[in-house]
DNA sequence: ATAAAAAACGTGTATATACCCCTATTTACA
DNA sequence: TGTAAATAGGGGTATATACACGTTTTTTAT
């Protein structure tokens, strides 16, 4: 009798609960898990434009603009114009360094807590199906 | 050489991906995924106030109550005073069912897609999955 | 060289979400 | 019974997110 859930509300009940415990566990180093992931992801591409990071995050521009104005507002990033004037390049300063070094252990951690109360493999198995739920295929069914 | 990417990123990447193609899914009927959700939980639970359809749904209060501020907005819902003059009562209006049940056949077509596209067997170890992620242990480590 | 197309960004608007604090009402207890 | 505690909601504030539209700058094609 048990009705059939909604996959994608599972997922953003899933998505939702973690990042509370996430934010909870990188509380410690002042900055969220969004910010965690938006700092490692700009200090990857080295002073990228928010096209860049937009891409590499697969987050709307727009967004990825209002999320980074959140981290320069916090001191943490710091814009300027690019070469091409059409642009502004992120940098992350000394204080967004330091909040992101300090974090890294209490993700860490939190990554190990997530893998020992799944279970290794189920760890791995999770993050293989997420991964295959970034791909939209033209048609599930099939054209022909 | 690849770094580790962080479960709870991944899960918000695949939820807002999910998010987006259910949204499309059910555009013809008019509402979105969150809505076709609510709707629906707001008719299994026949009446309930708002603080019954947050503990069902897991989601704050606050946050219930603008989401089904935006469903009344659209005329699917109604509120009036519950007997206990603190609270106030949800009824789906005939718009709201009319929606939902035009809904009903789009929801499971994506459902469908999705089990097509993940395979059964890993779609059933997804749902599964999820489930744990909703628990959140007191202790991974152990206390003793 | 110029006009059209494309790219990068900002803003407006809207939903989804959470946390905190305040108010009104109900319940429990002493 | 009268007061303290618990419960239900509302509103403020803030982040995360997307889409549509407009502006500026660069590229491309003629």
């Amino acid at each position: 009798m048990s009705e059939e859930t909604c996959l994608c509300i599972d997922l953003r009940g899933a998505a939702q609960n973690l990042t509370r415990r996430y934010d909870a566990a990188l509380a410690p180093a002042g900055i969220s898990v969004t910010q965690f992931s938006q700092l490692h992801t700009i200090q990857m591409l080295a002073q990228p434009t928010l096209q860049r990071v937009a891409e590499a995050t697969g987050l709307d521009r727009s967004t990825l603009g209002r999320n980074v104005r959140v981290l320069e507002a916090a001191g943490m990033v710091s814009m300027s114009a690019g070469e091409d004037a059409r642009t502004r390049v992120i940098k992350v300063t000394r204080k967004g360094r330091r909040a992101f070094q300090r974090a890294v252990p209490l993700w860490s951690g939190m990554q190990n807590e997530m893998k020992a109360q799944l279970g290794g493999e189920r760890y791995t198995l999770l993050k293989e199906l997420l991964s295959d739920l970034k791909y939209i295929p033209e048609s599930v069914g099939g054209t022909s």
